[in-house]
DNA sequence: ATACATCGTTAGTGTCACTAACGCAAATGG
DNA sequence: CCATTTGCGTTAGTGACACTAACGATGTAT
């Protein structure tokens, strides 16, 4: 049986206070337990966090280059090009040259990827669902808050 | 003038809205920002995150065994190995052998390391204050309380 | 005595954030 | 109009963090 250290979970138990306080750590942990979360949801579905974030992109502000792409959703660009082969791969997306701009790529979604995009907001739900469980409707607004606050001010 | 793509950060612009609603989203941008934040002011007085974890360990529970730290951290057992080396290069711990048990090296902490851990401890002080600037004292407990929650569900 | 668990250690995996540099195409400026 | 600069997609690589696997040496249990 060995239990010996599994994943990081921070059981109160005997946690430096000091260490504990830090809020870069109790923000990292938290993080990583959440990004798990949403990962193991995304692969029971053969997709990836990023997926989502593309189709969503492409689903709320139409068609774009790429590098419009990696910036509506945060992705750099050397990371979307994987992204956008494994899309265009399962036929959600097509990428085709932009006849306006030779460097151009056009990204289009397909039908099947806007029904690859509800799929993956029911996924999606299940995740905030699932992280955001002990909170009420108030507490997670407040949490949202706070956090926009603190990324925004960091952002600066 | 090239800010094609620096950092990530999410200033509003034009994010798929169902991509900013995702919580794992916002938690791992903002945990992102803020471990840049500490990286980089640990870095500046040559240390590394996990020295302080190491340090406050030490002082609160008193010396221990290799996984007895990498218990009250969190670190990995695997991780602690380089961690230790470099407190012990710099003379703040020492790491000598169990005589009760072999397998064990006891980790003790030492005058200088005292002083490194004042020295950490007011570097903690400056990174919480510079992450958590935009929030007052209320605010700052109602967010720490909120992630603690968050942190313990997902431990479960 | 044999089996098993634990200790420190080394090495390696996978993800995410991020940088560097490439060849090509397009916009800009003398 | 030609040269420089800027933007595009792409490849490769870095570094931190979380995490797993397996090792030899040493303890513990049956």
């Amino acid at each position: 049986m060995d239990h010996g250290n599994d994943l990081r979970f921070d059981r109160g138990e005997q946690m430096p206070e000091r260490f504990r306080r830090q809020t870069s750590r109790l923000l990292g942990m938290t993080a990583a337990q959440a990004s798990r979360v949403a990962q193991s949801a995304f692969a029971s579905v053969g997709a990836h966090r990023w997926h989502y974030g593309v189709l969503a992109a492409l689903d709320e502000s139409g068609p774009g280059s790429q590098s419009q792409i990696a910036d509506r959703t945060g992705i750099y660009r050397s990371d979307l090009v994987a992204t956008l082969n494994e899309l265009v791969e399962g036929g959600h997306i097509e990428r085709s040259p932009d006849p306006s701009d030779k460097r151009r790529n056009i990204i289009t979604m397909t039908e099947t990827g806007r029904a690859r995009l509800a799929e993956l907001d029911r996924v999606t739900a299940g995740i905030n669902e699932h992280i955001l469980a002990p909170l009420d409707e108030a507490e997670r607004e407040r949490l949202f808050a706070l956090l926009r606050r603190l990324n925004d001010h960091l952002s600066a």
